[in-house]
DNA sequence: TTTGTCAATGGGAGCA
DNA sequence: TGCTCCCATTGACAAA
């Protein structure tokens, strides 16, 4: 059961649970997803620079002209890697450092900011999941808790031996707890309406 | 063929 | 006004 209920944080760790960390852009294991990846490097070196200048070619001659719908660009497995490790530091990037970045990956600056963008979605839309998973726990600990005391509450009243006495809360004084009902729509115990004793 | 992933696009909002 | 971000969505592509 989640102690401190009463506070919802963003980062939250899930009883049990051990994808908890799974998201934060490890980098590798990230990355090992990517086996098959059009533009790899068979030498496992340098980015390959030539594909993307064609990739970029053709981009352009397919915005000029209304040819066929440019191919999908498949990044490499190392430039998604240098791109998780920057995404590791940093979650968003400066001008200065996307223009590098972009550089340094043979990629445009815009490509650079997409992909941010969307890692940044990616994280966010795990998390969400992360933290609809941990509702999920906590709702179902809730309901069974709710159930014990329902049941509890019905053994207290069924045991009937004697009168046992509560304090109201609205006038302090004593009174039989055998007055005291579950209201069936908000299941929270209520008073009946009390016969005023010292009038029998 | 269906499904999941992901690069890319377009539009709206906030900011200097 | 231009820039950047977020968000919803699209479309290409690979895997099941």
């Amino acid at each position: 059961m989640p102690e401190n209920s009463t506070c919802l944080e963003l980062t939250i760790s899930i009883p049990g649970s051990s994808s908890s960390s799974s998201f934060h852009s490890s980098g590798e294991g990230y990355n090992m997803m990517r086996e098959l990846d059009i533009n790899q490097v068979p030498s496992g070196g340098d980015i390959d620079e030539e594909e993307n200048m064609e990739e970029l070619e053709e981009e352009e001659s397919s915005n000029n002209n209304n040819g066929p719908p440019r191919k999908k660009l498949r990044l490499t497995k190392q430039q998604s890697f240098l791109l998780e490790e920057s995404f590791r530091h940093n979650h968003t990037l400066n001008p200065k450092q996307k223009e590098a970045l972009a550089m340094q990956l043979k990629l445009k600056a815009r490509q650079v900011e997409v992909w941010f963008q969307n890692r940044r979605a990616r994280s966010k839309l795990k998390q969400t999941e992360m933290e609809c998973e941990y509702l999920k726990r906590w709702f179902g600990s809730l309901t069974e808790q709710n159930r014990r005391l329902k049941r509890e509450v019905e053994e207290l009243r069924a045991m009937k031996v004697g009168p046992p006495t509560v304090l109201s809360p609205h006038s302090c004084q004593p009174r039989s707890a055998s007055t005291l009902t579950m209201c069936p729509h908000c299941e929270r115990v209520t008073t009946t309406a009390v016969r005023d004793e010292s009038k029998i």
